[in-house]
DNA sequence: TGAAAAACCATAAAATCCCATAATTTGATT
DNA sequence: AATCAAATTATGGGATTTTATGGTTTTTCA
């Protein structure tokens, strides 16, 4: 499987349409499922994506964990009700639902973030602010470090 | 085998028929039996739904084990006596019994939930309340889990 | 005969398909 | 290195199909 590497900002067209980078359907071109599978980000004002086949692994890891442990059986079941499977279209267009859009706080432009084997979509400022947040911190927290 | 995931709040309508979610009908798209098999579910307020062809799976498991094991044996004498099949109608709506509405305190409304394998219907408020409980518990046993 | 179930028809909104075009990248050739 | 042609990609919009939902009629069967 290759990685979702690299940033690329697009539109959303009157319909809400976007185009999935080209380079990031690239490393999803032989899964059977043709599209992404989109969630809320926990941690983030953004949008996770990831592909089918990882969905599939995740939701075999936490089937087995499952019977061991309740509370990852709880989890689990998130996971399934939470995740958004949304194929592509003859152009590689996404429509992204508008929960998922409001809680990135995206209207017209979003930017795809590589994660190697998942990807993010943001609000292109809200990831720039973001990211001087964070090395803001890193450069608080460790000040030697190389950056 | 494609997964449930996702969540759908469909409609009730004055007959009590309400429509099953497209991709979920599109996860039994080539099962023989073109419909569901409903039943209460034995730890929540909600009704539990399944493919037919996994109905049979699990009597094929459940028919192995049982010799052994007598609370499983238990289990799934429950699991069949209380299961109801349910065929769609030609633009994929059921019927849901009243007994399993009542259970589950559904009247206009109610969300259709992706667990992978297997699915539920809740009344939506239901579900929410439930799951920002098992939330919680989640980051009661473990605090460090990102969520 | 009467009530429930099934079949049938209708419709608005949403999603998808299809075609067109602008922008960009790639590659080839000088 | 510069330039042009060809292929790919991003984007736009109209036409068609699917989906959820509603209503009416017919069938079933107790």
């Amino acid at each position: 499987m290759s990685l979702f590497l690299s940033s690329y900002e697009n539109r959303l067209d009157a319909k809400g349409r976007i185009s999935v980078p080209a380079s990031f359907r690239a490393a999803l071109n032989n899964e059977k499922f043709a599209g992404v599978v989109l969630y809320r980000s926990f941690t983030n004002k953004c949008i996770d994506g990831l592909s089918m086949s990882r969905m599939e692994s995740l939701a075999a890891a936490t089937d087995k964990m499952g019977v061991f442990d309740n509370a990852l059986d709880d989890l689990s079941a998130m996971l399934f009700a939470d995740a958004r499977p949304i194929q592509f279209d003859v152009t590689g267009r996404i429509i992204i639902p508008a929960d998922l859009l409001a809680h990135a706080g995206i209207t017209n432009t979003a930017l795809f973030v590589g994660r190697g084997n998942s990807f993010q979509i943001w609000n292109p400022d809200a990831f720039r602010a973001a990211q001087n947040k964070s090395l803001e911190n890193l450069r608080a927290s460790r000040p030697n470090l190389i950056i």
